[in-house]
DNA sequence: CATTGTTTAGCCACGT
DNA sequence: ACGTGGCTAAACAATG
C-alpha cells in the first residue's frame, strides 16, 4: 500500500493552491477554502448521532429530537461552517448567507444557525460573507428553508433514528418534526425525498420482510458505497484533487484498469483524489460514510472534532464521546457496523482527532479508539476544549484494544511529531502546510 | 385510494 | 462550453 507522505506532493500543491487561492499566501490564514457543496456533507462533522439521538430527553414538549440535534459550537471569533451551503446553492435558496454551524440554543429548540463567520477559518469554509450575526431556528422558523440537501435530510434521519434501517415515513416525520419549513412545505419535497432515495447511491432500499406488516421498504445507508466511490463509480464533480496529484486521468480508467490499478490493496488515485478533496473540503458522503461506518468516525463527534480542532483559534466545544464511546453508529446489531469494523479504509480523511495523527496516505487504519498518545495530545489541547455534557454518555465500547493496536500500526507520527503537528494547527499553519501534513 | 418507489426531464448553479 | 450535482416536477407502476 502506498504511502504517500511524498513533501514533493505536498510542494505541488502548494503550488497549485496559491496558484487558485494567492491570498492564502498573503494571509497566512489557517483556512482552506473549501468548496462546500451540500453533497459534501459538511454538516456531519458537527452533527452527533448522539445528540440526535430522537429518544434522548431534550425537553421538547413534542418530542422532538432536534433539540440536541446539533451539537453546540460556540465559535469565537468564527468557526467553521461545515453545514453551510454553498452560496447559491439551490438548497439554501432563501437562505441566510451567514449560515453557520447548527446549534441548539436551549432546552427545546431545533436546529437552527449560529452565525460563524469568520473568514478563512475551518476546512469547511464558505465563502465568508458579511452579514450580520443571526440565528436561524429550523425547528421553528417555517420560512427559512434549512440549507440541507435532501441526502443530507435523509442521513439526519437515519442518524437519528438509531436504527439500521428507517422507512420513509420516519424519514418525513423526522424532517417535518425537526424542520418547521417542511412542515408548511408543499408536499413535493417528499417526492424530492423519494426521488433521492432512489436516485441516491449512498442510499439502499431493505426490503421488508414478508412477516413485517407495513407498506414499503427500509432504507439504510448503502455500506458499500464507500467502495462504490473508491472505485470511482460515485465520482464527484470537483475531482480537482486530480490536479494535485499524479494521478490525472485516473478517473478515465476503465473499470478493469481501476480494478487492476486498486488490485494491491489501494487506489492511490482513490486516496489521492478522495483526501484531496478533503483538504479542499470536498466531503462527501462517501468519505464520512464510509468513516463513520468503518468505525474510523464512531460518532459524529469524532468528526465534529475534526472540525473543532480545524477552525483555528476557535473556542471550541468537543465532545469525546466517540474517543470513548466508538461504536455508537456500528455498534451491536448494526447491519452497518459490524462488517465495516477493521475495514481497511481505503483513503484517509482530514481528522485532527486522534486519529487526525493518522498521516498516511493510502490504506489508512484508524483507531476507533485514541491510542494512548493521542489521548494525551488529545488532553494535551483539553484547554481548548469545552466539553458537551453528552460527552458522558454511551459507555458502550466496541473495538476490542487489539484491533486498536493493530491498527494503530499504520499512524508513522510520533507524539512529538503529533504535537507539532497539531501546534501547527493551532497556531499559523498555512494551508499548504496541513496538506503537508497529511500527504 | 394512499403510499411508496422508479424514472425522466428540465432547470439552475458551480467547477473545470 | 461542458460536466456535474442538486432540486423540482411529473408520470407511472407497485403495493398495502
Amino acid at each position: 500500500m502506498p504511502v504517500l507522505t511524498s513533501p514533493d506532493i505536498a510542494n505541488k500543491f502548494q503550488e497549485k493552491w496559491l496558484a487558485v487561492f494567492p491570498e492564502d499566501q498573503a494571509t497566512g490564514s489557517d483556512s482552506v477554502p473549501m468548496d462546500d457543496s451540500l453533497t459534501s456533507l459538511h454538516w456531519l462533522q458537527n452533527f452527533s448521532i448522539i445528540n440526535a439521538d430522537p429518544e434522548r430527553p431534550n425537553g421538547s414538549g413534542t418530542g422532538c429530537p432536534s433539540s440536541d440535534l446539533f451539537l453546540k459550537r460556540l465559535p469565537r471569533g468564527g468557526t467553521d461552517s461545515p453545514s453551510s451551503p454553498p452560496a447559491g446553492d439551490t438548497a439554501s435558496t432563501g437562505m441566510p448567507l451567514y449560515l453557520g454551524s447548527p446549534v441548539t440554543s436551549g432546552s427545546d429548540s431545533g436546529p437552527r444557525f449560529i452565525d460563524c463567520v469568520h473568514p478563512g477559518h475551518g476546512y469547511s469554509q464558505i465563502p465568508i460573507q458579511a452579514s450580520p450575526p443571526a440565528e436561524v431556528d429550523y425547528k421553528t422558523n417555517p420560512k427559512v428553508k434549512p440549507p440541507y440537501s435532501y441526502a443530507s435530510l435523509i442521513c439526519m434521519a437515519m442518524q437519528a433514528s438509531k436504527q439500521p434501517k428507517v422507512t420513509l415515513s420516519t424519514i418525513y416525520n423526522w424532517i417535518t418534526e425537526n424542520f418547521c419549513y417542511y412542515r408548511h412545505a408543499e408536499p413535493s419535497w417528499q417526492n424530492s425525498i423519494r426521488h433521492n432515495l432512489s436516485l441516491n447511491k449512498c442510499f439502499k432500499k431493505v426490503p421488508r420482510q414478508k412477516d413485517e406488516p407495513g407498506k414499503g421498504g427500509f432504507w439504510q445507508i448503502d455500506p458499500q458505497y464507500a467502495d462504490m466511490f473508491v472505485n470511482g463509480i460515485f465520482k464527484r464533480r470537483r475531482m480537482s484533487a486530480n490536479s494535485y496529484n499524479n494521478n490525472t486521468g485516473k478517473e478515465a480508467l476503465t473499470s478493469e484498469e481501476r480494478q487492476a490499478d486498486e488490485g494491491d490493496g489501494v487506489s492511490s488515485f482513490s486516496d489521492d483524489a478522495h483526501k484531496a478533496d478533503i483538504l479542499r473540503g470536498d466531503f462527501d458522503l462517501a468519505s464520512v460514510f464510509d468513516d463513520v461506518l468503518g468505525g474510523n468516525c464512531s460518532t459524529f463527534e469524532d468528526l465534529d472534532i475534526n472540525t473543532a480542532l480545524s477552525a483555528l483559534g476557535c473556542e471550541m466545544e468537543v465532545s469525546l464521546q466517540g474517543r470513548q464511546h466508538p461504536g455508537r453508529w456500528c455498534n451491536g446489531g448494526d447491519i452497518l457496523g459490524n462488517q465495516y469494523l477493521n475495514h481497511h479504509q481505503p483513503y484517509g480523511y482530514l481528522d485532527m482527532s486522534g486519529a487526525s495523527l493518522d498521516c498516511s496516505i493510502g490504506e489508512i487504519h484508524v483507531p476507533q479508539q485514541l491510542h494512548p498518545d493521542q489521548d494525551q495530545l488529545m488532553h494535551h489541547h483539553q484547554h481548548l476544549q469545552q466539553f458537551d455534557e453528552t460527552s458522558t454518555l454511551f459507555p458502550e465500547e466496541v473495538v476490542p484494544w487489539e484491533n486498536i493496536k493493530e491498527e494503530e500500526q499504520a499512524i508513522p507520527l510520533t507524539l512529538d511529531q503529533g504535537f507539532g503537528l497539531c501546534e501547527g494547527f493551532f497556531s499559523e499553519m498555512q494551508p499548504w502546510e496541513r496538506v503537508e501534513a497529511y500527504l
